[in-house]
DNA sequence: AACCATCGGTTCAAATATCAAACCGAAGCA
DNA sequence: TGCTTCGGTTTGATATTTGAACCGATGGTT
């Protein structure tokens, strides 16, 4: 693996849960030796991604984070425009809604919001990434990802994370067919036991699926009123968030979510 | 140098002016080898800190910057607890306010406000970095930082950008010297002919100087009563925003700022 | 069509950085 | 006193990165 990568993946260790590293730690944790670890620190360092504080000087995420994010928001104005609507969405159904982002060949989450109306709800503050094959998000997403990367995803060992993952290769594919020609997924459970998710894939200009947005709740909520009440308003956000950022869904996807929604 | 600093100068040159750049663009501006340049930014684009985009392939900002900068922001809200002071202090002022933060061994900068007051304003969309001995933020960052680096900086040939740039080590050293003693420092169209700037150092918890809060003005309507208007109001925007970064001056600069503001 | 420049991307010896392990001084703890 | 762990540095064997040349495609010009 490349030099860079491995100085990168360094960064997807600090969490909100583990926000402070040290360098033994980083190294061990990112199975770098510690001459190593230490040097792409430094290289980090050095460009301010990382800072080292304290009298321990653990490394933590620098302000050069804040720099590159407000470049990219002034021209991709992506967070900003879709919170509202990711806000709205999670007050409409009364459940968690949050949206996924393609980065590399991970499908991480960038922005989610909370419904306030009930006392339980899912959280995902220290989500890394979304498998593909366990979640509403990514199943949406790798349904409308080039045939290459479907088949290197479910040609990889597939973990089963729960009694109810589905992780048959074949099963799967078969359920991005059905994703494909309905224009939504769904997750009963794969991910965690008592979640359930629907998620509908996002696009850019030129119809690329990029990620998507979805609305998980906790099991016993989720009814057949509350899933055929969610899908609506979930059909919706996405082309709106999808418009929003200047996309377009595929044409045979713009015309199953116009009737959908 | 490292393969990874060089991976991040790729990022330096995607600015507002510049949002979009090509992999011959990208190689030649940065001094790379093509095949050089490839990989790395295929690198950045593995891990989505930059993405390309379009039919001609061309890189620019991806969206994990966004993901790591709400990481860092949940962990430091710097930006977000600061902004609004920056914008008041912009309106008390009547003028443009910036705030620049350490970032490796370059001042660059992060965030500014603007105020409507004047048709005629300081922007600064696009600067990199502030060069420490040309501008009153790098000034004044400069005055507080170890004196290994002050000798770093000052031993480098110093680029004269306008008339009245000053370039002496020694001049500059002294400068240091009363900025330290007076808590605040000035350029007077060292950066830019007919911007004159007034600049606060900012400080962390350990009374580490990390950067600086700065008030820049047109040349023509910085007189006197102007300057001596803005000291006191950017002094004491410099404290608040250290205070709620959770930060404190050295005991012998909040005794100054104490008196000034 | 023929030409030419440039684009994004790839190839392969030669140069350079990475690795593991051992080491350093400092700090924390018996 | 000894034992452990910390951040950071050194070492020589080894793996990666590098740069020049190269490729096919694209888009003007003549």
């Amino acid at each position: 693996m490349g030099t860079v990568l491995k100085a990168l993946e360094l960064l997807d260790l600090f969490t909100r849960a583990q926000p402070l590293i040290g360098l033994s730690d980083l190294a061990r944790q990112a199975g770098l030796n510690k001459a190593t670890c230490y040097r792409l620190a430094t290289s980090l360092c050095d460009f301010g991604l990382v800072e080292q504080v304290g009298p321990a000087r653990e490394y933590r995420l620098g302000p050069a984070v804040l720099r590159l994010a407000a470049l990219r928001e002034a021209q991709v104005p992506t967070q900003e425009a879709a919170m509202p609507i990711l806000q709205t969405l999670a007050n409409a159904t009364g459940e968690t809604a949050h949206l996924s982002l393609m980065m590399g060949q991970h499908l991480r989450p960038l922005a989610h919001a909370y419904s306030a109306t009930h006392s339980t709800r899912v959280m995902l503050e220290d989500t890394e990434s979304f498998p593909f094959h366990a979640t509403s998000s990514g199943l949406a997403t790798l349904a409308f990802q080039p045939e290459s990367l479907q088949r290197l995803v479910l040609s990889q060992p597939l973990q089963k994370l729960t009694r109810l993952t589905e992780t048959d290769p074949l099963v799967i594919s078969a359920r991005l067919e059905t994703i494909r020609s309905q224009g939504w997924a769904e997750s009963r459970g794969g991910y965690e036991a008592d979640v359930h998710s629907i998620a509908a894939p996002l696009f850019d200009t030129f119809g690329h699926c990029i990620g998507a947005l979805s609305v998980a709740a906790v099991s016993s909520r989720m009814n057949d009123s509350q899933r055929s009440a969610i899908r609506p308003v979930l059909i919706r956000a996405a082309q709106e968030i999808t418009s929003l950022w200047g996309g377009s869904p595929p044409p045979a996807i713009a015309a199953i979510w116009h009737k959908a929604a």
